[in-house]
DNA sequence: TCGAATTGTTGGAGACTTCAAACAATATCA
DNA sequence: TGATATTGTTTGAAGTCTCCAACAATTCGA
């Protein structure tokens, strides 16, 4: 059995004639031309070559059917177009059609190991608790949105993401120290810095840098404010 | 100024000729063609085109040089390949080969947006206190690895991995019924479903299915078990 | 320094992808 | 049904990327 890595062109004919040879008109040299915005002429011949690799069933001016291996080949290249656009829209938050143009320069280099790897880390942020939330909080602060209201403690600030203390959930050294750093409730709060091995941090206050541990920060609850900083 | 797209391999020589430009040898026609796996004659043909591109200061027999031009397409294209094995790597858990060889296929198609999208991801994930390490268990036990020891409320526990009932953190009617329902230290247990909304999930626990709500769930303390169900 | 080994280029060719123009088949409608 | 409009193919040509074989330049040892 031949391996022959299909080129990134014929990948792209197989799949688009998989998903017009669904429509009631079926797949048509004309359509397929438009799908892929190329010319007709240019069409024909790519149909002939792929009928040659026995990719095609075809004759002229005849109608347009994938062979068992054709459709193989373009059920695997849909699904890797799918699951691509699936990683980009759900779990990176792009629109569809830049998901859709991406996907589908991706696909013709993206590994199986990959495209699992992708899913796994989608049903991961989505299986917990907050963390979509989260993550789509900080999707949207990057972009300049408005951030939904989203609270945490001043540990799981994002970088780059101003807060708001709410509130300082200490008491007796370590609040008096904290209030003395000007840590009070309504005060803008950012993390400037996370050491490599993440404690301790660094975290920017009424225009002072402080240093504090993790442990610290995940004592003051923030709200996290929409825009960069 | 045209905008003309570089092609894939025109990018793939220049990402080339930088890094090896970087070298003491400097960039050479033998160099590029084993770095490419091409022969010696195609990169002969590709420096005359990229020349004629304006992207390559160049003369037959001499050294190979980026124009400010090739350079910056070259730091450009070189900037996507980086991140794109930098999310592979560090955020996918794929191996370095696994991770170079897909970034380098990939790295022409990729947007921006995509690869800021990436970025973030990945230091959302690592500035989550607890994430990284849970992450880094689902994939271990994706693969069938060990998983580290990771422990979390039953709600935490991923769809597909099994845990081991540490203890139930309830009292009351609540704790009676989940007795009944056989969850006690010791056992295995594990999420078949989430409900679309997050809430009630379905659980298996000594070969029955149950159905709890997130917050009884988040009662429940698991211990993760390497390999899927 | 000079001949041999190494390195790099040229020339010729083929596969692939594309287009425009000319031509052929099919579909539509009067 | 026949003329016309639409659709699809063929032909000829170009650009890209690649190889092999032959040739040229450079480098390296003796
Ligand atoms: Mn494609
Ligand atoms: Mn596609
Ligand atoms: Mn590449
Ligand atoms: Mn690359």
């Amino acid at each position: 059995m031949k391996i022959e890595r299909l080129s990134a062109k014929a990948e792209d004919y197989l799949e688009t004639i998989l998903r017009l040879s669904e429509t009631p008109r079926g797949a048509r040299t004309g359509d397929i031309a438009e799908a892929l915005d190329v010319q007709p002429s240019t069409v024909s011949a790519a149909l002939k070559s792929l009928k040659d690799q026995g990719l095609l069933d075809y004759s002229p001016y005849g109608a347009v059917g994938l062979t068992p291996k054709g459709r193989q080949v373009a059920e695997d290249v849909s699904g890797r177009h799918v699951a691509l656009r699936r990683f980009f829209t759900e779990t990176l938050g792009l629109a569809q059609e830049d998901a859709e143009v991406t996907a589908c320069g991706m696909e013709h280099d993206v590994t199986p190991l990959v495209l699992d790897r992708m899913a796994l880390l989608g049903d991961f942020l989505r299986n917990h608790p907050g963390m979509a939330e989260k993550w789509s909080a900080v999707r949207a602060t990057a972009k300049g949105e408005r951030a939904p209201g989203v609270e945490s403690g001043l540990h799981e600030l994002p970088q780059g993401v101003r807060g708001v203390v709410m509130a300082v959930d200490v008491d007796g050294s370590l609040r008096k120290r904290l209030v003395e750093m000007g840590v009070t409730p309504g005060v803008l709060i950012a993390v400037e810095r996370v050491a490599p091995l993440g404690d301790p941090i660094a975290v920017e206050v009424r225009g002072y840098r402080l240093s504090m541990r993790k442990a610290e920060a995940s004592k003051i609850r923030v709200k996290w404010r929409p825009g960069l900083i």
